[in-house]
DNA sequence: GCCAACGTTGGC
DNA sequence: GCCAACGTTGGC
């Protein structure tokens, strides 16, 4: 099982939103690089869930329900999507500023290469958000 | 609203 | 195949 952080403006489709569906197909992913992370994806992973420009916070976590299929969205084969479903909303948000001032979570994705949309979590960096998170 | 960082495109 | 030019993302 494997941990993921995927990023979503809240303006455009925020975590509330998805509790309120239920599930989500992640769709619009036109990077390789994330294309790639939706790909290595398997049922059951954990995704954190940011919400980037406003808020700048991971609210919660998603779980992979459905693998990668190709992007409803798009005729282009190259993008894939996945479907996700609410996992647990946090009690305490983790504020990007959080993440960086955290010396354990220097070496994150979110902090390393911001604009990945799709990025992968070590467990390690997981239990310490899933702390953070309390 | 600005701009740094990154990815993509296209001319050579 | 290199790299300059351009577009996009996202933090500030």
């Amino acid at each position: 099982m494997n941990y993921w952080l995927i990023k979503s403006e809240p303006f455009v489709y925020s975590y509330d939103q998805l509790v309120n569906d239920g599930k989500t197909d992640w769709t619009g992913v036109r990077n390789y690089q994330a294309r790639n992370n939706l790909k290595a994806m398997e049922k059951g992973d954990i995704c954190f869930y940011y919400h980037s420009n406003e808020g700048m916070e991971i609210v919660g976590s998603a779980k992979v329900n459905k693998t990668f299929f190709q992007d409803p969205t798009t005729e282009d084969k190259n993008w894939v999507a996945v479907e996700v479903v609410p996992h647990k909303k946090f009690k305490k948000t983790v504020k990007l500023q959080d993440v960086k001032e955290d010396k354990r979570l220097a070496n994150m994705v979110l902090v390393k290469n911001s604009r990945l949309s799709v990025q992968p979590v070590t467990a390690a960096e997981a239990k310490i958000i899933e702390e953070l998170s309390k």
